[in-house]
DNA sequence: CACTTGACCTGTCCGC
DNA sequence: TGCGGACAGGTCAAGT
């Protein structure tokens, strides 16, 4: 589910919500991959551990404790991360819609479930299973695979168009949008987001990275990071289930140029929007603007 | 190495 | 109403 711009509105909600906050007691539900307290010898970094940061890199969630060990979050496409305040009305934050999805928690995508002393709780649901959390020694965390593997974060200062451009030249043969959503070249594109920027830069998704002039290539990641900063200011994008930390759904589809939006007028020049499928993706295009290069 | 496809799961929607 | 198939925000392990 969630991209960059879903996950750091969760790690901002976190950040507010439980650090400092002690650790109680961690129940495992349906956990079929892997969770912490699945195996006893994890859960003793854990119990009686305090929350002391939450940082974020691509769409990886990091939840540091005080045992000097590092919860790695991926919710992949339908984990959320939710925090249920102690007594009736403070999990709404007072006046909350009856048909909130937090409702009823645990319930049957609940994998698994922290409980602070204070008696707050944080809820790890996912519906399809395929997120996961694992323990990890703080200082290990720059030497897992996946941070020696992830791309530049689009919405870091440091990143421009050069090092875009430099970082496709190993995927140069495959489409624009299969590169673009590779994890090793950038941090934190998905499937909405990248539909949305290549919209924006006018580049067609299937074209070859080798066909995409320079030029293009330079104004699609100053795209990327408009779009996220706009869904940023959202708080992100609902499709299906996406909800932040305290339960809200994100509002950035209501301003999308493309996504789910075929059969729509282009905002720019009227055509008829199309739904086509690129990098075995559901892949969301106007067939004017988004000419093939070659 | 680079590239593509299927697998991992549950739920929902659409056509017959 | 039921049933089969396609599809859904993301990665991986296989295959070529």
């Amino acid at each position: 589910m969630p991209e960059l711009p879903e996950v750091e509105t969760i790690r901002l909600g976190l950040s507010r919500l439980i650090v400092k906050k002690k650790i109680a007691e961690t129940r495992n539900y349906d956990s079929p991959k892997s969770f912490p307290n699945s195996q006893n010898d994890t859960q003793a970094f854990l119990i009686g551990a305090t929350v002391t940061n939450v940082r974020r890199r691509a769409k990886m969630l990091l939840i540091d404790i005080s045992s000097r060990y590092t919860l790695m979050v991926h919710l992949k496409m339908t984990g959320q991360l939710v925090y249920v305040g102690v007594g009736p009305s403070s999990r709404f934050g007072g006046g909350h819609p009856t048909d909130s999805l937090i409702d009823n928690l645990p319930d049957r995508s609940t994998r698994q479930l922290i409980r602070f002393d204070d008696g707050s709780q944080l809820y790890f649901n996912d519906q399809r299973k395929f997120g996961w959390m694992k323990l990890v020694p703080t200082v290990e965390v720059p030497n897992t695979d996946f941070m020696l593997r992830v791309g530049p974060e689009p919405l870091e200062g440091s990143f421009t168009g050069e090092i875009l451009f430099d970082r496709l030249q190993r995927r140069k043969k495959t489409s624009i949008k299969a590169a673009i959503l590779d994890q090793s070249v950038l941090a934190g594109v998905g499937n909405i987001y990248a539909d949305e920027a290549l919209w924006m830069a006018k580049i067609n998704p299937q074209t070859l990275v080798k066909d995409v002039p320079k030029k293009s290539i330079l104004k699609l990641a100053s795209s990327i990071k408009e779009v996220m900063e706009l869904s940023l200011s959202k708080g992100g994008s609902t499709d299906r289930n996406y909800i932040d930390a305290e339960g809200k759904k994100g509002s950035y589809l209501q301003f999308a140029n493309v996504f789910r939006r075929e059969g729509q007028p282009c905002g720019r020049c009227g055509t008829i929007i199309e739904k086509t499928r690129v990098a075995g993706r559901g892949t969301h295009i106007c067939p004017s603007c988004q000419s093939i290069d070659k």
